[in-house]
DNA sequence: ATGGTAGTTGCACTA
């Protein structure tokens, strides 16, 4: 038995329920991680999403950005005693304990800032944010070093050269920047093993999300994968498969992103 | 060197 799960930065939770609804008909999963909700707590869309079949639902969000949301078939303990990143309580992390037959499995949901457009910290508060975001989770990584663990979501970087269109044309772009694939090493290297990488070779191309300033984004093809599923060692045996829903790019009205998702084995092995 | 599109909001900001 697999533990189904979901990342998605979904952008505008409201907006985009019907698509939400369908790739629940087409993929069942049992948990989603979502970022870029796009609603403040009172008008989140509880109702909607438990008639869905999520009754256990973790939520923080904010008026107009960022915002995450688990929503899970399965019972879990929200976390509560997470770190304010940056002394900004801006809604870019939450996460969640379930119980399996095979022990605790911890859940890391995170929206990591995009960081602007100039990729100087000199000139852009915001490039400057997101690199001391990263720096700040990656000591707290280091204090308490995950153990049976799974971190998903838009981490903003794409770390390696098959992770955008062209290495060459974007390593002074934010998402692909030095300073920002040297610090997702060290965040990653504080635990983690990048499990989408694990499942899809380094050496081929691999894209979570295109530009909507693309008129056409299959054909011009300039994405990036943003988006991440990273498990700690002692589930990597447990991780039966990654697969990034590329179509729903071209469904109606879709999100930048697409969703991931991964199977993990829960069971006892006999 | 620039502009291209989308969501939320309220005539600007973020991505």
């Amino acid at each position: 038995m697999c533990m189904r799960l979901m990342t998605w930065n979904i952008n505008s939770l409201r907006l985009r329920l019907p698509l939400l609804q369908r790739l629940d008909a087409q993929h069942r999963p049992d948990v989603i991680c979502l970022q870029e909700t796009k609603v403040s707590d009172p008008l989140f869309p509880l109702q909607a999403l438990q008639a869905l079949g999520f009754e256990h639902v973790h939520f923080a969000g904010m008026k107009s950005y960022n915002g995450v949301a688990i929503l899970s078939r399965l019972p879990f303990t929200p976390m509560t005693e997470l770190p304010v990143w940056c002394q900004r309580n801006d809604c870019r992390h939450i996460g969640a304990a379930f119980e399996t037959p095979t022990g605790p499995l911890l859940l890391h949901n995170f929206y990591v800032p995009a960081g602007g457009d100039v990729p100087d910290v000199a000139l852009n508060d915001k490039f400057a944010h997101k690199l001391d975001f990263v720096d700040e989770v990656t000591r707290w990584f280091t204090d308490t070093p995950p153990r049976r663990s799974v971190l998903v979501g838009d981490l903003n970087i794409a770390p390696l050269e098959q992770d955008v269109w062209s290495h060459k044309q974007l390593l002074n772009v934010i998402s692909h920047t030095p300073p920002e694939t040297s610090r997702m090493a060290d965040w990653i290297g504080t635990g983690f093993v990048d499990a989408m990488r694990h499942i899809v070779p380094p050496s081929e191309k691999l894209y979570t999300w295109w530009s909507y300033r693309n008129r056409d984004w299959r054909a011009s093809n300039r994405g990036r994968r943003l988006d991440h599923v990273w498990l700690t060692p002692d589930l990597m045996d447990r991780l039966k498969d990654i697969e990034v829903l590329q179509d729903v790019r071209g469904w109606e009205s879709p999100s930048d992103h697409v969703p991931v998702i991964a199977d993990i084995d829960i069971v006892p092995t006999a």
